[in-house]
DNA sequence: TAGATTGTTAATCGATTAACAATC
DNA sequence: TAGATTGTTAATCGATTAACAATC
């Protein structure tokens, strides 16, 4: 039975350690249900992540006993489990902003969409990209962006501009009802509290990255 | 003085969480130094920022008494000693594996190079690409990576091959004896102990945002 | 049944926050 | 000097690990 704090009604706050580390998990499952694997035990898990066997049981008990005493996790079931728990058991209409690089990059990946991540869109302020079509997707212009963000429920917006623009963005976004944004403008964006953001700051990586080099 | 576990040749270990905010308080230090600002507080930092005044004192003190008492941070200064920490105060070759959307998209990216990190040449194993010119790099062939790494003294290899292959470029870069890795494969990969390696998980970045959005 | 392994409580560890004396 | 703000110690909070009874 999920773990919730004792109200029947409120699911327990799961940190966000935790929600960080389940994707890992769900790679680790995927990987053994490749190869054939039926069950694996905390243990087995350890070994291979590198979590304590003690973490792996309290990670997974935030969301039930997916578990069986005496034989360890069903590795199908467990990865069905954690797919549901990231919702990852629909899928989400997504948006890219911003067509350069990265943007492109990001339109050409075949990965998400396999994976109920669905680019319908890229808007651009150039006029030179607007009308070409990236990976079977129209650029279009960013002036319809609002617009087209509302008729046709898009969830996700990908922002993949200057970090000059990034906020401005933004907000077009969230009044356009989108309830996640995925940013990798290099700055931190104010967003409301209904929707959802997720950072990747590659220059904050790297950096960190050189952190540890320069530390031996 | 910097604190050092009352042994005065050993730095104290910092935790990883201290070092991962570094590269924020230096975008925020950057701001402010655009701006004009010439010195800040931990308090209006704080506010700027969203940490504890208190968090960010810590913080800064773990690697030496930047601030001066009833002043504040001189912003340039701290701007400076911050780059120096993360080891911004020097030049990163780097070699990217890997021309796909990816690898392409890091190759155009100019920001790295301005902030001191060179991409030197591009690798490769599709024949039809070997030859190729991306944004002034050449893209070579796969094969003559090892050397190419040794002879040049590469610092940094990033991972932008498939997840299959990834584990064999990083044996052959570590090999060949870059001291960072850079990995934007969706695997884990294993490392001697003298290579620092930094991953760029984003299935998993999108991952625990389908977590937050559908949490709601 | 005996052995294995979970679910869960308690103990430990580490990170964050609060408080305040030192000092510019 | 008085006011402001750091550097640093102590208190609190949360996350990880250890232990073990429950149970398959």
């Amino acid at each position: 039975m999920p773990n919730n704090n004792g109200n029947s009604k409120e699911p327990a706050r799961i940190s966000n350690a935790v929600i960080k580390r389940l994707p890992r998990y769900r790679r680790y499952l995927a990987e053994l249900r490749k190869k054939g694997v039926e069950k694996v035990s905390s243990n087995e898990l350890s070994r291979l992540m590198g979590y304590t066997a003690s973490q792996i049981r309290q990670d997974l008990n935030n969301f039930g006993g997916f578990g069986q005493q005496g034989y360890g996790y069903n590795v199908n079931d467990l990865y069905g489990e954690i797919s549901g728990i990231l919702g990852l058991d629909r899928n989400y209409k997504m948006v890219i902003v911003g067509a350069g690089n990265l943007g492109q990059a990001i339109a050409n990946y075949t990965y998400y969409y396999k994976t109920g991540f669905i680019v319908d869109a890229i808007f651009e302020v150039n006029p030179k990209m607007i009308g070409l079509r990236i990976n079977d997707r129209n650029v279009l212009d960013y002036e319809d962006m609002v617009p087209y963000v509302e008729e046709n429920k898009i969830d996700i917006g990908i922002i993949c501009v200057p970090k000059e623009n990034a906020q401005e963005v933004a907000d077009k976004l969230c009044f356009a009802g989108v309830s996640g944004i995925w940013n990798f403008a290099p700055v931190d964006l104010e967003i409301p509290p209904h929707v959802s953001i997720e950072n990747v700051h590659l220059s904050d990586s790297l950096h960190s990255l050189a952190y540890h080099m320069s530390k031996r």
